[in-house]
DNA sequence: GGAAATTACCTGTCCGAACAAGTAAATCAC
DNA sequence: GTGATTTACTTGTTCGGACAGGTAATTTCC
């Protein structure tokens, strides 16, 4: 992981705040200042998540999983996709491996024969205090020293931005064929 | 801590939209807010630049390595690696397929024979102005709607929170061995 | 000069993510 | 009921990313 050490930031330019930025900011990028530092902070995110997951024997985005299971009981996979936001194919192996791992188990609906409900295996609920603690403690590496209006105000930054792309993309699917 | 969970983060519905396109926050990951936030939104960042870079041939993380490239010339991989931040592995594979594309050329380094220099290849440079625009799409996309002074300030929150993250990763390697 | 550590790079493996394509079952339309 | 569409899920492929391990060249230190 090796983050580089704190050091010149070329300012990019905008008026007055001239401090200093932590990271390297090779110019090179600083064509999109926010699209490169949402980059960054995601690889750092995902390093530091996985980094802590991978004590309790998890990988990054299984934990969703497990959270959901553990929270709403027995799933579909299509409903977890749904929940989760992500990819069918995804979820198959998913879930695969979380089997594999023993930490779920299928079983089929008793409804539709095209579909199995997932549900959390009891050994899963040892995990479920360590997957908490874990993203509690990224939620507070993450904020530290954030008041709690530095908080909402950081979360209604981010929550800005993904909506600017939720938007974006609503517009351009939706340009494409009426849904 | 950190528990504010502003009324579950809903309530943005955009007016006259008679559907819910905006982000399932499904309470298992009312834990961690801004952490969750972090996900989604490089989730969807990181969607939406595929989807540009795909037009123009290359996919997430090659383009950094061609900006790279076109703004310093040649480099050793252990340079792109040390700019980009990256894993040596990652960038052995992600060079040769840039390479296999024509984007890229290896030449042995004059000075270290463990070391090849990578350069753009004249055919790269028609890209770099699509790639530019790519990112400045993705830039514009990001801070639709935003003022200036938004966007420096959620420059800053993203730095900030990119920062803590760095602090953190710094305090735990260098808890255990000094460097 | 020569052993030891470091550096540069490669390969194998596993994971999530995305796309494409396919199968089977359920639902809809007529 | 039959055919068309939609839904649920799977597999194959490719990519970035991370870890483990390995080789060769370079540097360091004695």
């Amino acid at each position: 992981m090796a983050q580089s050490t704190p050091e010149g930031g070329s300012g990019w330019g905008p008026p007055g705040a001239g401090q200093e930025v932590t990271v390297p900011v090779p110019a090179a990028a600083g064509s999109g200042p926010i699209s490169h530092a949402i980059f960054r902070l995601a690889r750092l995110h995902r390093m530091f998540a996985g980094q802590l997951l991978r004590r309790i024997g998890l990988h990054p985005g299984q934990e969703l999983v497990m959270m959901h299971l553990w929270e709403l009981g027995p799933q579909r996979q299509a409903d977890l996709v749904r929940l989760m936001d992500s990819d069918a194919a995804t979820m198959t192996r998913t879930v695969r491996r979380l089997e594999q791992a023993g930490f779920v188990r299928r079983r089929p609906s008793p409804t539709d024969k095209r579909a199995s409900l997932i549900e959390p295996t009891a050994a899963s609920h040892a995990l479920r205090r360590e997957v908490e603690q874990v993203w509690s403690q990224l939620e507070d590496l993450s904020t530290a020293g954030l008041s709690d209006d530095e908080c909402t105000a950081a979360l209604r930054t981010l929550e800005r931005l993904e909506r600017n792309l939720v938007q974006a993309a609503a517009d351009s699917t939706g340009a494409n064929r009426e849904r």
